[in-house]
DNA sequence: TGCAAAGATGAAACTATTTGCAACTCCATG
DNA sequence: CATGGAGTTGCAAATAGTTTCATCTTTGCA
């Protein structure tokens, strides 16, 4: 397995939160970086498999699972089957997921600014807004 | 198979979407309408057992999967690893779940209703704002 | 460096959910 | 009240994701 730099600020959240760096979580961040975002666990196998054809995918979603609770991951559900895993490294944003035709449109995080302000005042709730799936029906289906 | 009434509401809505009524049908909407929401399909398999043994799981998913489709029930990820059902009868809520403590807390559908202004006015988007699940950090946990 | 402990891996088993299919049931129509 | 076709069911098999466990690796420290 070839070794390889991932980016120092990654590789010292994982290091300082108790984890170790392996060649396997290099290949994974990886193949999360090189692709744009929202791949699939089974997506990350495939792309895996030429560089470390072992590595197997309950190691992916281990190693995902640690990339989310560590914060540098989102785990989303996009409505095909499917838990997507995207990997955050400026800005955030949103999805609006027709349930009729099944598009899928991209937004930018600010309509949920206030949703998150009214759930800290209110609810005293530090809301993980970073990369949502609203679901609900497009103009062109309503 | 002991043959019961469902909600007249409901059956039209089952009939005149063009499916039918069936016994399983009417075990599985008797038995969401007693459990008090937040149903598993295996807890409902369970409660459903008894009066109808041979009641296979996957027909409790297509049931759901219809209701799902009709408006009727919605399907939510409470974050213990299975799928949720709820009835809706009157008025709608959403849940604030800590990911840290597990701590599940009930919330009133008020505070999204800007959120879904906010999408109908600047996206075009009619949002199934029903029964969420938003993820974050109890006060205890931020 | 050398070692032990904490953590990670691969493989298999397991849970949750979906799908394909042949047999069966509901119900609109006559 | 019969009947045919659409819709439904039970079962088996497939898919998605999680867990268990024995073995192996990484890393902090002597
Ligand atoms: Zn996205
Ligand atoms: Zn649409
Ligand atoms: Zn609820
Ligand atoms: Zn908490």
């Amino acid at each position: 397995m070839l070794p390889m730099q991932p980016g120092k600020l990654t590789e010292n959240t994982i290091r300082s939160s108790g984890h170790h760096i392996t060649p396997q979580r290099l290949v994974i961040l990886d193949v999360l970086k090189g692709s744009n975002g929202h791949a699939s666990a089974d997506e990350i196998h495939s792309h895996v498999r030429s560089r470390c054809p072992k590595l197997h995918i309950s190691t992916i979603y281990r190693a995902l699972d640690m990339l989310k609770r560590l914060g540098l991951v989102t785990e989303t559900a996009l409505g095909d089957g499917k838990l997507r895993y995207h990997l955050h490294v400026k800005g955030y944003h949103h999805h609006l997921i027709c349930e009729k035709c099944g598009r899928v449109e991209e937004m930018d995080e600010a309509t949920f600014t206030p949703l998150k302000a009214a759930l800290k005042r209110k609810h005293r709730f530090h809301a993980d807004l970073r990369h949502l799936a609203i679901f609900g029906r497009c103009q062109a289906c309503a």
